[in-house]
DNA sequence: TGTACATCAGTGAACGCGCGTTCACTGATGTAC
DNA sequence: TGTACATCAGTGAACGCGCGTTCACTGATGTAC
């Protein structure tokens, strides 16, 4: 599992860092994504510096050198495990047979699991909100959102194959946009209250789907 | 027009900066807003340096800071900008009387014209996109909606005062968060066709309003 | 099972660069009489 | 209307600092026989 994330995301980003092969070196990493996570925290994104890095995590910097070629790739690779864990949910969720009669349960519950499993990463909602900040970090964000829009698209297809599969790629785009924009939101907003948020949303995304499944104009 | 900006995002700031008096200074403060949006859209928000904005400028770092504070009181100033801008739109939508018959094509026009705003002025999703980045700019969205939301919830309370005002405040400030996502989406997203995103999302948020004032536990 | 060697993981110390910012000043504009 | 003076606007040059990053090295781990 550890390994696969390296496979994933180190070794292919430049030949010349080493993929870790001891354990030691493991944890070098777990620690440096650790000690990011916590300063991003603490003093924001645009503080955030590699030696603030090193010495947090106990390390000197060519030890960060090693597993990342430079500072962004180690926010990417948070973005990324942040938005792998999501989505994962949303895999899990797709293996379900599509249901327009429990649709808006399901994306209630997705949504709330979403939240908590945002949450229960460390600084989170820091990661979600640097996930705009940078051209590099924007990318992580919109690749993500673009690969489960089509894993969504093929779900409904799946249900009815002569929709139009554009329009629904249009409405699940949106639908996944404004599913992590309310996720965002929860973590700026913590006075609002959770359970009627998520309902209101779950509703008007619900809705939205599946009015695009009784579109007359289908082939 | 232009000393009202001035009053409000200069002078309050620091005591210790000038407020411009004379023409010209205004024409200098214009010209470093102008190069900060320019080099905002060419290098990005993080790569984004005083010493660069004062050469695109052509001027010298002393004359930048005779009128800001710091580095993200300029990039402050145009986030403020726009979302005036934006603002603007709805405080004069909000001047009509609020109709629930009217309301979805009024959504969509008013997020039409934002999308519109917003691609006029220079970088400007660029602009909205930078505050998500840092605390500084995230605040000055975060003002910007709750204000806005305080603005639609009286606007929906005057048609029925009877409503509950916490559950309306939820929703707006939901259906705020999720029009600004759309409309910030639709930089992202360049292929996504236009007029059916808006037509979906304003369908969505109107239903969610409408379904809102119909609430059967109001007092 | 022990030893010799190869490879991996991390250190110590420093690098040059460009950043945000400021000091001391000059030139431009406005004001009073 | 002209001149003297006060204030405003912007310059030239540089500052120290901390950033991202690297070099040359040592110690730790794994491997072969």
């Amino acid at each position: 599992m550890k390994f696969d994330f390296m496979a994933k995301s180190l070794t292919p980003r430049t030949e010349n860092r080493a993929s870790p092969l001891q354990v030691r070196s493991n944890k070098t990493v777990e620690q440096i994504l650790r000690a990011t996570s916590e300063l991003l925290g603490e003093v924001g994104f645009e503080k955030l510096s590699t030696n603030a890095i090193c010495a947090r995590a106990g390390l000197t910097p060519p030890a960060l050198y090693r597993y990342f070629p430079n500072k962004y790739a180690v926010l990417k690779t948070l973005g990324e495990r942040l938005m792998d864990k999501q989505n994962a949910l949303l895999e899990k969720w797709a293996q379900n047979e599509f249901n327009p009669q429990t649709l808006e349960a399901e994306i209630f519950e997705h949504l709330k699991l979403t939240l908590d499993v945002t949450r229960a990463a460390p600084a989170g909602g820091w990661i979600m909100r640097s996930l705009h900040a940078s051209p590099v970090l924007s990318n992580v964000r919109l690749q993500s959102h673009r690969q489960m829009t089509k894993l969504l698209v093929a779900w409904v297809m799946q249900f009815d194959p002569k929709l139009d599969e554009v329009m629904i790629y249009d409405r699940v785009r949106l639908v996944i946009e404004l599913s992590y924009a309310t996720v965002e939101m929860m973590f700026d907003e913590t006075k609002l209250d959770e359970i009627s948020v998520l309902t209101n949303v779950s509703n008007m995304l619900a809705q939205n789907i599946k009015s695009a499944i009784n579109d007359p104009n289908k082939k």
